[in-house]
DNA sequence: AGCAGCATGTAAGTGGTTACATGATTGT
DNA sequence: ACAATCATGTAACCACTTACATGCTGCT
């Protein structure tokens, strides 16, 4: 009936690349996921508990002097297939930029014209980021095992991505997630850039 | 604090292309933001409430035989114009397609493909949807005033959207949402044939 | 008479965020 | 000593969905 919740999911997942506290759980999300990915604490803590109550993740007698450090059990493992095999929830669309765009004639002078300004900046801060990224993993094909992060900056790219050569599996994946936020960001500049060039055109609409 | 609810926004913005009942409200919402808007009767009727308690909206009495028919006042339409320009929520990402295609590696054979090609599937068919939609509002540039609604099917277009001769203003920010759309799809559709054939070459994912 | 669609609302439940409280550890 | 970070949890609150209850209208 209800939403079932992604987040054992998301933890199951993160667990996946080794033991982790929920404090790193949740830094490891959103270091690594966090443009398509989100979990708050508030979710975290009650999430590995109920996993813990399933068998599905262990709890570490800490080496580590606080915290308690969690892995996944077998059954964790079969679980983490299961739920990512199911297809998983499509939320009801609530884009408030389209919403505010849509009913633009009521907008105040000029209002139309930060929202896709904003819109535009966004995309290209996005793509910047990921460029960074990508120039990381892709520096590294083989080796350190652990999350690679955001740091760096690059100038953005305009050019199409090629299909990018195979890597390992684990690579592919990665790649494959990173792409996809880099084709969105290009489509959302694109897409601001030429619905400001437009507004230009429409004197009614200038501020 | 809270995330303020963008429920009234979208309320007023309906009522700003004319009088209407809570249930129509509804449905010119789903009909033409379908694709970047939703709201529900457990949303609507209560807003609709509060908006009245402020005077934003009024409740005519009915010409109607059943139901009453809301309007905006003077004071909903400034309402609107303020809420249109503030800024709006970005709630947390939540994509759940690329949750488990980080996690690719643990899918079941075939999994990651099976996701890539639903994709792609959802990616064409809301193309062909804005193919059917534009054509519908190319087509009238002015005269009826009425909402446009997704009706017929067209072949998707791959072809790169030109900036579009500005029309009416009303038409234009019609327009861009549709581009938007266009865009993202578009974009959807690349990422997923691309990473279908990146699989093919791994091996190691096939099924 | 009966059914499909129009119309309005309420109640329960859920997933999720935010804020708070608390304490250990580490570096300066 | 002090601050920043690590770490864990809980409580309050929120928007939203779903399901339900109810009745009217128009068509066949």
């Amino acid at each position: 009936m209800a939403r079932p919740s992604q987040t054992e999911l998301a933890v199951l997942g993160a667990l996946s690349t080794g033991p982790m506290t929920g404090y790193e759980i949740r830094g490891s999300i959103t270091g690594v996921l966090g443009h398509f990915w989100h979990e708050s604490f508030g979710q975290i803590y009650p999430a590995l508990g109920r996993l813990e109550a399933q068998g599905a993740v262990r709890r570490r007698s800490p080496g580590r002097t606080s915290g308690s450090v969690f892995e996944l059990t077998r059954s964790g493992r079969r679980r983490l297939t299961a739920l990512l095999a199911e297809p998983g929830p499509t939320p009801p669309a609530r884009n408030a930029l389209l919403l505010r765009l849509f009913f633009g004639t009521h907008l105040p002078d000029g209002g139309a014209r930060d929202l896709l300004a904003d819109a535009e900046a966004r995309a290209s801060a996005a793509l910047e980021e990921y460029a960074a990224v990508r120039s990381e993993i892709e520096g590294v094909t083989e080796g350190v095992p652990d999350a690679t992060a955001i740091t760096a900056a690059a100038p953005p790219t305009e050019e199409p991505a090629r299909p990018a050569p195979p890597a390992d599996p684990e690579q592919a994946y990665r790649t494959m997630t990173l792409s996809f936020g880099e084709h969105m960001a290009r489509a959302q500049q694109a897409w601001a850039r030429e619905c400001l060039t437009m507004l230009e055109g429409v004197s009614g609409a200038r501020g």
